[in-house]
DNA sequence: TTTT
DNA sequence: TTTT
């Protein structure tokens, strides 16, 4: 079995990092991806599709990308059920990433996890290993 | 922008063929996709994945394919917003298919949709065309 | 059957553009796509691949991108035999481009497609056509 | 940066297993991939894909698929260059694979490596670490 | 050199 | 709601 995604798009809000009980880093965001094709009326549309990270690449994308930034995401589409606060069955979709790239370098001023400046940014390998704890959300 | 979704997995049933109000088929079925990694309680995993087809190939997917045949589907995610029958707000995710590939042979005695026997399933192209003419390299 | 390629790197020269004997365009440029993963010296390795690119998009890659710009490729591998001009055989290996989209803009009067800048881009599509009418379900 | 490549094909030969100087299996095998569209002839193309598999999915695969089974390979597109047995410089294109999955059960009587039946054949993870020591070929 |  |  193939489940594979991999989306490229732009950041919706900051990322916004959690942790699970047992301490593992998580951090969710949404990508804006534009669509390729005009629809019947000519506007191009875009799809808003939620990412979540893992551990150490989790921490990566809270310090180093914002609102805005460009990324590449490698990852599988999962869906999962939950009762929403209404006690309403809900379905949830999200892309759990397991790579991250960064596409663009940051805007001046714009990062607080670097050394002042968009120089070293990370670019993410495709070898972390994931355990999948208990998810805070 | 890139939005790329490729997935295999089993029918969970047979496809739902429809016509919209202007005739263009549309069909609907659900993926069994197993993960690969088995759970911290060492179970195996199973994403159940939406998929939508248009146009001709919905109708081939409607005539060849059945609950339980193993598919490959690349296509793209979409994720909606929709008013439920009780008014209620919610967001449905789905991949959009640009292809669906047959990847087992049907039971014997399974199929509707081929003259009698599964010997001639098509193989779906993507429905890109590209005239290769000779090659000036 | 499934040959699916996903590509994001930079040019390593600006596309070549031919035209068959028959008049359809071809434009073939090198991507430089970086690993992921340092090797053991330490070092970041890249890889160089061969991308051939048909039709209209031939001509809008020959107008619009140059060495050094970030683009995400689509595609399949193709694996070809030729003789070579001592009339030794050999395999050439390339990426056959269905989409070519453009990752960050032009440097400034670096282009000599657009109407003078880099406003009005094209993204682009691929060039499936879905009429994506009501949705019956 | 982004390489990566997503084949489903079968095996145009048993698969041939090796092992580095520093004991590191590698299997290496030939997928034949049947293209989607026919050509100007009405001909189905193929297309031949060297894949090289490491550590322990190359024994897996040593062990479990044989010429002809079908598979899914995950990888990247590796171009290396090398020098042949007569001195001659050649490029090699191959696709180093992540992940293999087989996706249909071997013929009776077909396998050395299960305990005398398909039953129990492996569906391979993703999370498997990669140390690409020297390569005996 | 090639698979179903 | 779920496939092998």
């Amino acid at each position: 079995m193939l489940n594979k995604v991999i989306l490229i798009g732009r950041l919706t809000q900051d990322p916004e990092l959690r942790y699970t009980p047992g301490g593992v880093a998580v951090a969710r965001f949404t990508l804006a991806v534009n669509r390729a094709r005009l629809n019947k009326q000519g506007e191009r549309e875009t799809d808003f599709i939620d990412v979540v990270v893992w551990q150490k690449q989790a921490e990566t994308c809270a310090n180093y990308i914002r609102k805005g930034r460009l990324v590449a995401v490698e990852g599988r589409l999962q869906v999962r059920s939950y009762d929403d606060s209404q006690g309403i069955r809900r379905k949830a979709a999200e892309v759990v990433a397991e790579t991250v790239r960064f596409l663009d370098r940051p805007k001046e001023g714009s990062g607080h996890g670097g050394a002042g400046s968009g120089g070293d940014i990370p670019e993410f390998g495709s070898e972390i290993s994931f355990n999948e704890d208990d998810i805070p959300f």
